[in-house]
This record gives structure tokens, sequence and C-alpha cells, in this order.
DNA sequence: GTGGTCTAGACCACA
DNA sequence: GTGGTCTAGACCACC
């Protein structure tokens, strides 16, 4: 697992960790039961707060990513193949969404939007 | 031109406003010259208050879609339309490449992205 | 709006702040729409840090308690009166079900736990 | 006697071991001089570390609910009748206040109360 | 003024 | 060792 944070990015760092590892964990990257660094360690090495990184750790606790066991550190939460399927679906729903309301407001067409995606897809 | 706001989205309000007037301008629906509005009339109707109406305004003169002549309000500005058709490219393509790269990070395949984005474009 | 927190408490104390003011949404003393004080007030007369204040408002509006406009302040959210109902009796449902199990375990008849309860019931 | 662990609930380890024997002692289901496994036993059965299960024990004997024979292991420890019954009571009205407390906070009825409660006592 | 994020410490409970 | 909670500051964006 390679976690990385941008400071300069207008995304709060929680909010980067979050994404990288939800992303992880409903790619298969991250395997069910994988354990999980500690907050501390992952602290250290991205050199941001152990509270920033426990604020992430929460969030993907609360929507089902993480289970923590106190004492024994963080894992990766078993996860249904259908409820995976879902969470991907929902996320680039929306992602998807966002971008196909933003084209229509710029009168952008249908085939110049798809073309565009296409060439960005390597 | 129909303006609305919603106070309880997570973006902020002046750039909800920014957003609707910069599209509208670039999609051709606001052609150049037309006049906007007085602040004081949206900041009403809208009922946001006028430093926020201001502020979008404001950002909209910098990036060159409004020009305000004193004593007369804002006006849409004039815009070359190569020039046009780049902001509009720009715009698309950074909301485009945030889309493929979480379709990637997700593992999911281009034919998959498409399809979805296609059903959606009603 | 009546808040309190016991540090001695082993509850955490962004844990008893949740608590009351979902009772209090949920109950109707607190009306949607009803401005909360602002973090700093709440911190500053309950003697307990911003941060353990935000906490606690950062979980109700995940949970859909509150809606925190940046710059204006925390407001009671809008709730459907069905969903209400569901909330109150989901709540109830988990307490009851700990207390009868509670009292299975421990041999207690159905008759004798009733009376207790009524009894504490002024 | 049948102990079970669950490591992902939020109450510590040790604090479900003791919960399950107390309420068995309490209930009369582990007579007094009954023996208990060996702490190495129930270590390896539960998948537990030994100092955890160990922690619980103590805690036990402490509360008067268990015994230490040097060299021939705990035993469920002699209970007086009516000092039974107070700690069964004492137990029960803790859970009961909390339940009652809440469902005024959330201006449920007594009768209301009483009735899902019944409901769940199957 | 408001809330949102972050830091650098600290202490405790649990395994 | 682990995570859970808390403090006392700070800076920023928004209204």
């Amino acid at each position: 697992m390679r976690l990385s944070v941008n400071p300069n990015d207008k995304t709060p760092i929680y909010r980067q960790l979050y994404d990288q590892i939800a992303s992880d964990v409903l790619s298969g990257v991250l395997a069910p039961g994988t354990p999980l660094p500690p907050i501390r360690t992952v602290s250290k090495e991205l050199g941001v707060s152990m509270i920033t990184v426990r604020s992430a750790w929460e969030m993907l606790e609360r929507d089902g990513y993480l289970l923590t066991r106190a004492g024994s550190g963080c894992f990766v939460a078993p996860i249904n193949e259908t409820h995976r399927q879902n969470k991907v679906d929902a996320r680039l729903s929306a992602a998807i969404d966002t971008l196909v309301d933003d084209a229509k407001a710029l009168g952008v067409e249908k085939e110049t939007l798809l073309s565009m995606i296409e060439s960005r897809f390597l």
C-alpha cells in the first residue's frame, strides 16, 4: 500500500488519505483482513499529525472500510461483493453526474465529451 | 438568466454563483454585452449577502467574464472564440482527469465507464 | 437548550454532547431550523476544548441532525416525521434489547423487570 | 459454560468475558464451587491473549465472583442469597435507569416503552 | 463574526 | 506496543 499526500492540494489531507484507502479497498488492492500500519507510523512517514491520520481512519471505519480493534490495530473490513460493486457504482455515478452536468452547462456535445474521455484513458 | 443558490451545499455560495455565470458565458447563453442585474437585486432575490454576490462578481471580472462600467453596472465581457474554446476545454479536461483517475483507481474498465457516461447523457 | 457535561463519566465528552442534542432533536425540543450556539461559545461555557465540541457537531451532521453553513453557523436539520419516528424506535430498541438480554442472562422474570421499570418511571 | 468473544465489538474483550461469567454466577448457571477451565485453555479456545483472560479473572476475583486456590485453579465463589439478589438488582437498576432516562429524553410515554419491552421478552 | 483544518503535544485503556 | 480522547493553540476560507 502506497500512501501519499499533497499538502498544497486544496482537498484536506484526511480526505486524500480516505480516498486512497477507500479506492484500494474497493478495487481489491487491499484485501479484507489486511492489517494497516499503525497510525503513528503513517503519521511519521507522511509527515502529518497523528490526528489527521486518525481522522481519516475514523471516517473509513464509519463507512465500513476499516475495523479497529483497540490495542491491536486497524484492519480492512470484510466486504460483500454486491455491496462492494454498489459502492463502486455509487462513487463513479456521482462523479459522472457532475461531469455530465458540467458538460451540458457548457454546451458540449456527447460525442465530444466521450472522445475527450477516451483519449485520456491510457 | 436564472441564478439559484443552495446554502446547505458544501460549495461556497460565491462559488455557486461564479460557476453558473461562467458556464452561461462560456456556453453562449449569456451573450457578450448582456447587462447583469444589480448586485443588490441579486442579493435580495437569492437571500444572500451583498458581500457574497460582490465577491463572485469580482472573481468573474478578474477572470474576464464580466466588465464593470462605473455607474451603469456589470456586463458580459466580449470573448474571443478561440479563447472561449480554450476555457471550455480546460474546464472539462480537469473534470475528466479527475473522473478517469478515479475510475482507474477503482479498477473500472474504459468500456464500462464510457457506457455509464453515455447512459447518463439524455 | 441546556447542555451539560460530566468529565468524570466514562463516556467521552463528545458522546455526551451528541446524545443530548440528538435526543433534543428527536423529541422535538429543538425544532428544525433552530440555530445552535457557536462552537466557541459552547466550548467556553462547558469548559471543554473547541475540538471536542466540533467532534460532537461533526457526528451530528453526519447523522443528519445538524446542517452547518460555513460562515453562518450550525442549524437543526429538517427531519421527516416518519424518519424521526424510525430513529426514535431504533434508538430505544437497541437499548431495550441490551436490557432484556441482560435480564434474561440474570434469570430475571418478565414481570419482575416490568415492575422495576414502571416504578422508575415518575 | 459457553464463553464467546467478538474482537470487533467495541466493548473490551476482558469486559466481555467478565460480563458473561458474572451473569452466569448471578443467575445460578455456574454454581458455587464449580471449577473454571485453566486460563491457558480459555485463551487458546477463544483465540485471545492469556493476559486478557487473566485480567478478566482478576477482576472477577476482586468482585467476589471467583476464588483462586493456588495449584488447583479458579472456582466459583460461594455467594450469600441476599448478596446475590442485591447484585442482580444493582446491575439491572443501572441498566433500567439508563433506559428510562433515554425514553424520557426522547419523549416516549411509559406505556409505549413497557409494551415495546414486553414484545421483546419472548 | 462563523466553521474547517491542522499541529504537537499529553494521558488513558486495551492487548 | 496499539488506538481513543483531549487540550491549547494556530491559520484559513466564508459570510
